[in-house]
DNA sequence: TATTGTTATACTCTATAACTATA
DNA sequence: TATAGTTATAGAGTATAACAATA
């Protein structure tokens, strides 16, 4: 008996689990690891097109409202306008994006997608999709929705 | 007529709204915000106390699991191993936990509460309940559950 | 050989202040 | 005076590799 009590323990050494104290009911813990986790997904299946989840947005936007500036772009996603400014220097050094000065405001700017940036939004627009429906996959249709539908009044 | 066009444009100078093109329907999207605002809402809180939310946590876990070693408990918090270290560093050094080596296994620290850290967490625990009070108000008590809920079921 | 804790390091994300050129 | 964009910088958070002490 005490060998097995034994055999047992050495066949368990990743570790003991802890008592949670409640933490895993607490939103902002869950909210942490959830979003790890799905920017982990994200991270690997936008890894062939060098995307961050930023970056795969910004393109969305500047696709969806051709013209628009950086300061409401920067709004738009949740970001400040000094963050942003390296990540559009990298989508037009790609030659993703082309940034040009707007000639009713100069000191404004105008972001683009170029011909070569509509062309890559069609490979990053499926890989969306399949990123999103492993996501739906996991919890369920409903559950995602409902997900989505919380987190938006939350925010 | 066209003055008051041009009124609107003045008085409406905090930039034009994008068309989100789906992107406030994305899962990441409204994690990432939904995240930034709670962790927010969580620093207002806890700035007294001076903890973020990795520190509060690990606090609550030491003191559920006195004697706990560093590995599981990096473990249980979703964080590596070596990020927890200069951590419990500054716990220790604030006088709210104890770290010391493991007589079974020399390899390993025992954490502890200290007295002061036990008595801090009074502190801390009535803290988060009102910072869980208020996001409970603001998306209501059913939403709060069912996003915990379908949050643990994502990861 | 494998594991615990540690150090060093690097990369990302986020935040603010201050500058420029325009308005 | 205020705004758009930029630069510089600082602070978190997170990732890996490699080491010493111990198992």
């Amino acid at each position: 008996m005490a060998d097995d009590i034994g055999a047992a323990r050495r066949a368990a050494p990743e570790g003991r689990a802890l008592d949670m104290a409640g933490l895993d009911q607490a939103l902002g813990f869950r909210l942490r690891l959830a979003q790890q986790f799905v920017f982990r997904e994200f991270a690997a299946h936008f890894a062939p097109l060098e995307l961050s989840p930023v970056l795969y947005s910004a393109l969305l936007l500047i696709e969806a409202n051709p013209g628009c500036r950086q300061t409401d772009l920067a709004a738009a996603l949740g970001v400040r306008q000094p963050n942003l400014v390296e990540r559009i220097d990298s989508l037009v050094q790609r030659g993703l994006v082309s940034r040009s000065p707007d000639p009713d405001d100069r000191r404004a700017n105008v972001l683009k997608l170029t011909p070569a940036g509509q062309r890559f939004m069609v490979r990053a627009h499926a890989v969306h999709d399949r990123h999103t429906r492993q996501l739906i996959e996991r919890v369920g249709e409903e559950n995602h929705d409902k997900l989505v539908e919380i987190l938006e009044r939350l925010y």
